[in-house]
DNA sequence: TTCGTATTTGGCCTAATAGCCAAATAGCTA
DNA sequence: TAGCTATTTGGCTATTAGGCCAAATACGAA
């Protein structure tokens, strides 16, 4: 590959792996809600807080998610909620993935 | 997790997941503009054949990418290219995580 | 049918990821 | 300051991913 492009191209993949897994998915959903702090997303997870805690780590570094802290929580938020609008076409993706699964299904009985 | 939300967490991770590489990204937006052949995307990534034919699996097992046979050539299309309008919001990140780290050196000169 | 080119698969190695537990840290609150 | 709770970090293990090479396969063309 072009070696100018190959930096923006890891850039990019780098935010698209750190929505790649499914409790981030989760916890980035809820944070489209509202904000949480560690231990609220630790339960709606249902993983060990250091678990929870190392994916927050791979959100904020990749950029999505900002914390702060307030009493003694720290609160995550979405950085960019346009994130989500993502999603709109994974699904069309996972539609139609279910469509062409129908169509085979369709010419086996045949 | 609530066990009736993760398949279709897992479902949308797999999607990203297949996003989630250069040289995959670079393919994907390459077949945004036109269908090619193995060949010619082997040449564009710089790899092994046998890599970006495993690249190319991957895409494919996501439902994000096509393929056809013609003449000795297999052509690979994408399948939704809504997929590229990720981008845009991908920017989005990037180009905020740039003003953060602008804003940060900006803090350390004063 | 046989050849030749395009593509995929298997094997092997290395590096990265995700998970848990235990221990360390941070910073309110009293 | 001292203690307490929330959060992060370090260490370990198991699994997955990505790369190349060599070998297998697929299929059009002769």
């Amino acid at each position: 590959m072009k070696a100018s492009l190959k930096p923006r191209y890891e850039a990019r993949a780098k935010i698209l792996k750190a929505m790649a897994h499914p409790s981030r998915l989760l916890i980035i959903e809820e944070l489209q809600k509202q904000e949480r702090c560690v231990n609220e997303l630790t339960e709606m997870v249902g993983a060990d807080t250091s678990t929870v805690s190392k994916h927050l780590t791979v959100l904020k570094s990749a950029g999505l998610v900002a914390d702060e802290r307030r009493a003694n929580c720290i609160y995550y938020r979405l950085r960019c909620p346009c994130i989500l609008d993502f999603m709109g076409c994974v699904e069309d993706v996972l539609a139609a993935n279910a469509d062409e699964h129908k169509k085979i299904m369709k010419g086996c009985k045949k």
